[in-house]
DNA sequence: CGCACGTGGTTTTTT
DNA sequence: ACCACGTGCG
């Protein structure tokens, strides 16, 4: 049984499964086999009776990721995985806290709210202190509160110098104690909760430590500081109150945080306890790591290997995917970055193609390029299904967009707007929720007048004062409430106790018909038809995913599936089984292959963007998304740019990406003439034989005699080489706009700065 | 109360 | 160019 498991391995990748039961880190590069090490590992411990199924704890970050590991260990092993802890942390810190609800003060029905909706009870919180938006936008403060309590840290731990952090500290903490009134949770709260109930109470968090022998972590290079201490705290390195020497800067506040309510037998009260250490694995590759921005923690790799006293990391190398010189480029352009871990991929593989290099006069010329290539493809026997278009950032979708549905290409979008966010299911949820647990607010406030029901602005105001009155919930203030108001909560009362013995998709559906919903898309008319009839079917659809869910769920509670619904707002989109091209950011790629790969808007300013360059770093995780996009081709890849896009409605002129510049030629093979690639970035001499700057878009005042002329590439003695894209005034006044390839966007007098054209 | 029009802001994304 | 949100009018 363990050598068909371990079969076909390389020796690395062995040596990673049969690891003894001990902490390790394993550095696995792009298409090194990554989840093939990670499932036989867990394969390979169950089967040597190392571990049962129920000592196994594995972690992910996204549904897919996790859903794809059991199915891999389904078929590796003959057992029952439904038992078995594998999930997102998300996921897995909801389970814990619906288990243990009590424990961690929290409803048993407690609601999960995703970000649409904590950003709407920000707003709403906003409105009832009296804070200015304009001077703390509610996007920042969601931000604050997220990224703090991804840092651990609850409201009166944060660190507030100046007044402006103070009062959204003060909003942060009402933000909680909304949060815990209404019984709803957010996404970072799942875990800092989690990990509160963790480490306050001794009992569960000895009893955890003493179950899961093995916790096995994907993607580590993406976890964020909480998430690892998390991870510690069920691994046995408990960071306990007494111990000092830790790295995360707790503030020695007793922890009397708006979220209080914890049995006192949590702090402090804890025992020496030489709780057993469970093995953690963790598989990563720090090249991969694209959500800093987001709060992920590369340093959590190098700070595992101390805490944990891992003594050899596990290199894998070797990539299975990936031609030669797709390797070599992607492995040349990442040793540019500072800081790395260091590994160096290789393939047994042949050099395959040259890397195809496109400079396109327009976004709509890149596109219809891309449209061509894609169509020899195809001839040539290449599936759609095996090509992906990556770009930078969602907006560049609709060129490609127009430029495939011209050509009759059919393509799939990622990302963007998922089932469970569509404003009908939101609606047609927040029913459910309600009647679930009505002192949910934000669920409330959603509903009360969709469909109109003549409860305007004002009776809501009403409300509001009346529960702020009471201190009450809306619900509260709503049943004390007459007219149309109570008419609502006769509804909501009257849904609930006609669907409290009917089966998840019963429920759904008489809802659906009874709120009203139904009625209220039907009877759209005019513009706003068409839209309705899809509203229409994406509710149609919420009663088939109900159905659904019941079928593969033992637990089918209304609960069960509205945690379902905020937790796997997931891909719900037909259609999987067409052959169709994948549009998607180069973000959302990750773990993904193809066979060919378009990485498009190769574009100084656009890929690297311009705003990472001011962040501390931001280059360098620049870097590895490109290094994420090379890597995911396996036979053949296109690098395109184009001299010019429409951006923000505006026709934006950049030069071609630095990353272009940073492969070896070798390497390229240039589909359009070089010399003009060359231009915009190989030499600043002026150069007489150059072909003259195009002259696009316009609508530029100057005349057509000045060489500064929207478009024309210029060079600087300070800020170096840049494109003008924009000309103001004329004679001694006059000024462009350069963007610089280096400093960025400036305005500079033309009677003062020094301008070369090249 | 509901609709029409105006304004601002647009990197990346999972849960 | 486009979308989401907020204000002002019927």
């Amino acid at each position: 049984m363990n050598s068909s498991l371990l079969s076909g391995l390389n020796p690395e990748q062995r040596a990673a499964v049969e690891l003894p039961a001990q902490s390790a880190l394993i550095l696995a590069g792009a298409g090194s086999g990554k989840t093939r090490v990670l499932t036989t590992r867990i394969a390979y411990l169950i089967s040597t009776g190392a571990v049962s199924p129920h000592g196994i704890l594995a972690v992910t970050f996204t549904n897919k990721a996790a859903k794809e590991m059991v199915t891999r260990l389904s078929a590796m092993l003959p057992i029952n995985t439904r038992g078995m802890w594998i999930g997102t942390f998300h996921g897995l810190c909801n389970r814990m806290l619906r288990a243990h609800h009590r424990e961690a003060n929290l409803p048993q029905t407690f609601q999960i709210l995703d970000s649409g909706d904590q950003l709407s009870a920000i707003k709403r919180l906003m409105k009832a202190m009296n804070v200015d938006d304009e001077k703390f936008p509610p996007r920042e403060v969601q931000s604050f509160i997220s990224s703090s309590k991804e840092q651990g840290l609850r409201a009166n731990e944060v660190e507030a110098y100046d007044p402006y952090t103070r009062r959204k500290v003060e909003i942060f903490a009402e933000y909680d104690a909304q949060c815990q009134r209404e019984g709803v949770v957010d996404f970072s709260e799942l875990l800092l909760r989690c990990y509160e109930l963790l480490s306050r109470n001794a009992a569960l968090r000895e009893h955890y430590q003493e179950r899961f022998k093995h916790i096995l972590v994907d993607e580590f290079q993406d976890t964020n500081k909480l998430q690892y201490q998390w991870l510690k705290l069920l691994a046995g390195h408990s960071p306990s109150p007494q111990s000092s020497g830790e790295t995360t800067s707790h503030s020695t506040k007793p922890a009397s945080g708006p979220v209080t309510g914890y049995p006192a037998s949590g702090r402090g009260g804890d025992r020496e306890r030489h709780s057993s250490t469970s093995a953690l694995f963790a598989v990563g590759d720090d090249d991969q790591s694209i959500y800093a921005f987001r709060g992920a923690n590369v340093g959590n790799m190098q700070e595992l290997t101390r805490d944990f006293q891992v003594e050899n990391v596990i290199k894998l190398e070797q990539n299975y995917r990936s031609h030669g010189n797709i390797l070599e480029a992607a492995n040349v352009l990442i040793s540019n970055n500072r800081n790395r871990l260091g590994k160096n991929l290789w393939t047994a593989e042949n050099g395959g193609e040259q890397l195809r290099v496109y400079e396109a006069a327009t976004d709509v010329d890149e596109a219809a390029f891309i449209v061509d290539e894609i169509k020899q493809l195809k001839s040539e026997g290449i599936n759609l299904r095996e090509i992906a278009l990556l770009y930078r950032s969602n907006a560049q979708s609709r060129v490609l967009e127009h430029a495939l549905v011209s050509a009759g290409l059919s393509y799939r979008v990622y990302g963007g707007l998922r089932f469970f966010e569509r404003q009908e299911i939101k609606h047609a949820l927040a029913y459910l929720r309600l009647m679930e647990n009505t002192d949910d607010d934000n669920a409330l406030l959603r509903i009360i007048n969709f469909p109109t029901r003549g409860i305007g602005a004002r009776s809501i105001e009403q409300l509001q004062e009346a529960a702020k009155m009471n201190s009450t919930t809306l619900w509260d203030a709503a049943a004390r409430a007459g007219g149309k108001v109570s008419a609502f909560v006769a509804l909501i009362e009257s849904l609930r106790s006609a669907t409290r013995e009917l089966p998840l998709p019963e429920i759904m559906d008489h809802v659906l018909e009874h709120s009203g919903l139904i009625a209220h898309y039907q009877n759209e008319t005019g513009v706003k038809k068409r839209e309705a009839e899809e509203r229409l079917e994406n509710l149609n659809e919420l009663v088939n995913a109900a159905a659904l869910f019941v079928h593969e769920n033992e637990d089918d509670s209304l609960t069960s599936f509205l945690t379902h619904a905020s937790l796997e707002a997931g891909e719900h989109q037909a259609g999987d089984q067409d052959d169709a091209l994948h549009l998607m950011t180069v973000h959302s790629a990750k773990g993904l292959e193809f066979h060919t790969v378009f990485i498009t808007g190769l574009e100084e300013g656009l890929f690297p963007h311009q705003n990472s360059q001011r962040e501390d770093g931001g280059l360098d995780e620049e870097r590895r998304l490109m290094y994420v996009a090379i890597t995911r081709a396996r036979r053949r890849l296109y690098l395109s740019f184009a001299q010019s896009r429409m951006l923000h409605g505006q026709v934006s002129y950049g030069m071609a990406s630095s990353f272009l510049r940073e492969l070896p030629e070798g390497l390229l093979h240039w589909l359009t003439p070089r010399f003009v690639a060359r231009k915009s970035f190989d030499s600043f001499l002026p150069d007489a034989a150059s072909a003259p700057a195009p002259s696009f878009g316009g609508g530029a005042p100057s005349a057509h005699s000045s060489p500064w002329r929207i478009g024309q590439r210029v060079f600087h003695q300070k800020f170096g080489e840049g494109v003008i894209t924009g000309v103001e005034g004329g004679g001694a006044d006059a000024r462009v706009q350069v963007n610089f390839k280096r400093a960025g966007s400036k305005w500079l007098a033309l009677e003062y700065a020094k301008l070369t054209a090249v």
